[in-house]
DNA sequence: CAGTATGTTCAGTTTTGACTAAACAAATCA
DNA sequence: TGATTTGTTTAGTCAAAACTGAACATACTG
């Protein structure tokens, strides 16, 4: 069944779908998130690009831009096949602390901005500054305590796969 | 200064771009991200619509529709002043403890993704599973753990601002 | 009550960027 | 070498949604 597109299970296409959804929500192309959410649930689990497009029904270049896109982003990682010409691709293990990381990214950019809006405020009554610093004092506090979490998860990780 | 739209210091300008770029990342429209930004340097900390038209350089029309947008998002609130005809809007205390709460959200979402992409699996090798159950795995630890955290930073800022 | 101030809604414009088709490049095969 | 397979890049299309201007609704003022 997952050799033929126009087949694929209406869950399957809705899974597919709403993995897209999710990474648009998070600020990127939802064919990145369709190609990922694909790549969860495809048999094999590695797919090259033609596969890619026929069953997502999308095209070459995007699949192209889109895997290339992912990479970067470490969610997935390009395979060669021994005695296979074209390339395949699968989900990165690990790929999914990496979604995390680009929350903390995002905690360490807002704690910076506060840092700023305070620098603005340099002079003014502390009552001014409220708004700001509880903002500051908050993402100061992720980000002290976010890499600790995705430590002890990690470590968990390899605990439960043993 | 303040009062004054065009004589905005360029840095301030910066700063409440910035702001609206943050917010746009986390899927919201910018300007949205941009009423927040100002309302977090202006002086006085209270500003009418009209007023947020002026300074920000945006229709009357996209303020409305973003303010209510941002009090639903319980980030802003609305209040009245005594013989002020006009509403005003302040940034609400625990904004952003509400914002990191977005993140639990999506933190849910991806969690029960997981488990719709198990279900799809159903019956087939383990070799199979093995993606999905480390996302699940990674986003059921989240869903356990940020929770505790979240309150951690409650019972931590009313520490501090005591 | 008429008139004014304020906020919302709606229809239309504009912009952004995802996506496509087609040209191109590179590598492999005969 | 020329032909074919595969992947990338580029120029252009298209769609979604942010944003605007103007009409509308509502409430206050005199």
């Amino acid at each position: 069944m997952d050799k033929d597109g126009s087949s694929l299970d209406p869950e399957a296409l809705q899974f597919v779908e709403d993995v897209g959804l999710l990474l648009e929500r998070r600020g990127h192309p939802r064919m990145a998130g369709r190609i990922l959410g694909w790549l969860l649930i495809c048999d094999p689990p590695h797919q090259s690009i033609d596969e890619l497009a026929e069953t997502l029904d999308a095209s070459k270049a995007s699949i192209s831009t889109m895997t290339r896109l992912l990479i970067q982003m470490d969610l997935l990682e390009r395979i060669g096949l021994p005695g296979e010409r074209r390339d395949y691709f699968r989900i990165k293990p690990g790929a999914w602390a990496e979604l995390m990381r680009e929350t903390l990214e995002e905690i360490l950019m807002a704690r910076r901005l506060t840092e700023r809006g305070l620098e603005l405020l340099e002079g003014k009554p502390a009552e001014l500054k409220q708004r700001l610093k509880e903002a500051r004092a908050m993402y100061a506090f992720f980000e002290e305590e976010f890499p600790t979490l995705l430590e002890r998860w990690e470590r968990e990780w390899k605990k439960i796969q043993r």
